[in-house]
DNA sequence: GTGTCAACTGGACTCGCGGTACAGTCGGGA
DNA sequence: TCCCGACTGTACCGCGAGTCCAGTTGACAC
């Protein structure tokens, strides 16, 4: 009946929600320690430093982004098992889970954090790039998968199409970010879900 | 031979460069004001404080980037009449553009602002706000001179499709800054043109 | 030549925040 | 019983934003 959570995974909670509704700089340690009730003292023996906090979250960030995307295109391999239709299906089952947030999604803290580079270490800023490098990765190869049963109208480059899921959905929720609309980020995707469907189209 | 740029323009040259490097955080006015040579009363008797300058900033970022499209695009349309090609040939000399910037461009203000939020005031915010807007309404208007010479191949939502030009830009660079690589956005751009491409290619 | 005004300088001060240091408390195993 | 990990609480430092204000300097006005 120990319904208590440890406190620096309360810690974590509390400034995720803080960072992503108004920024790293700007969530201070004061009100993290408020809202997980603890002492400054405490939040101190838990992170070294706001930099260490920083690492704490992003990693953990990144494992739950990971994990969602592994889940989300095995339903989709589920439901089809033809490389393209299941890259698809993911993207738009992406979409939807895009649209369903309520406060229109989290925002994602690898822009965040790129844009505010040397606020953060180095340890910080490579998290955030391995990230990034293994998004690539993981789409290429379902890129790699998709090229080999459907020839490409027009060449590109894997790497940078790879990139281009993760660039998508950064630039859509930037520009939700900054609109105040709610729906800019899924739209994007799907938006890039037609340029695979044509890039991938058989003769 | 008044050679001496006045102080105004000369604080917010440096502020930019800082910014840009930095971010707006990570910027003190200390070293605003040690670069511009003046004292920190100076600073304050042209900004009344770090959002007026952050405002006054963006104000300008936002003009020069638009004059740059205008000449992006005036230029494209003198090699080519045709409203699609138009387009192509104006995002190729983006992409060229990016790429010749040899610190790898100054990323855009737009991400920056919009993931640092609260630290800016309304007035800020707004700014952002309508700049992308300014954006859609420029794209949509090509793609709409597009879409009637040019049936696209699959139904998009023109302001979706505009937004994707300032999505992918801001995505790239995003990816750019987060990876420490230099041309990201110029490929990101160039993966979008052989998106039109295929979207409008003739029957 | 005097006055006025904009464009500063320089210094003193407040406040909030990050970060340090450290002594003391409290509960749960060995 | 003792130890240890997980804290609390307090005092203190330095930095950067922002305020206040008195005083200087140079240009132009009359």
């Amino acid at each position: 009946m120990k319904e208590k959570i440890d406190t620096r995974t309360r810690i974590l909670d509390i400034a995720e929600a803080a960072v992503l509704e108004k920024g790293f700089e700007a969530t201070s340690i004061e009100e993290i320690v408020a809202g997980a009730e603890i002492s400054r003292g405490g939040f101190f023996y838990h992170f070294k430093d706001k930099n260490a906090l920083a690492r704490a979250m992003l990693e953990r960030y990144i494992e739950v982004e990971n994990a969602l995307y592994d889940d989300l295109f095995a339903r989709a391999r589920e439901l089809n098992d033809d490389p393209l239709h299941c890259m698809l299906i993911g993207l738009k089952l992406l979409a939807e889970m895009l649209e369903e947030m309520p406060t229109g999604h989290p925002g994602c803290v690898i822009a965040s954090t790129a844009y505010q580079d040397r606020l953060f270490d180095e340890g910080v800023r490579n998290l955030n790039r391995q990230a990034i490098l293994g998004w690539r990765k993981r789409f290429r190869g379902m890129f790699e998968d998709i090229s080999e049963l459907y020839e490409p109208r027009e060449p590109v480059n894997l790497d940078a199409l790879g990139d281009m899921v993760s660039g998508v959905v950064e630039g859509g929720l930037v520009l939700q970010r900054a609109l105040r609309e709610h729906n800019n980020a899924s739209e994007q995707i799907m938006l890039f879900r037609t340029y695979l469907k044509l890039l991938f189209a058989p003769r």
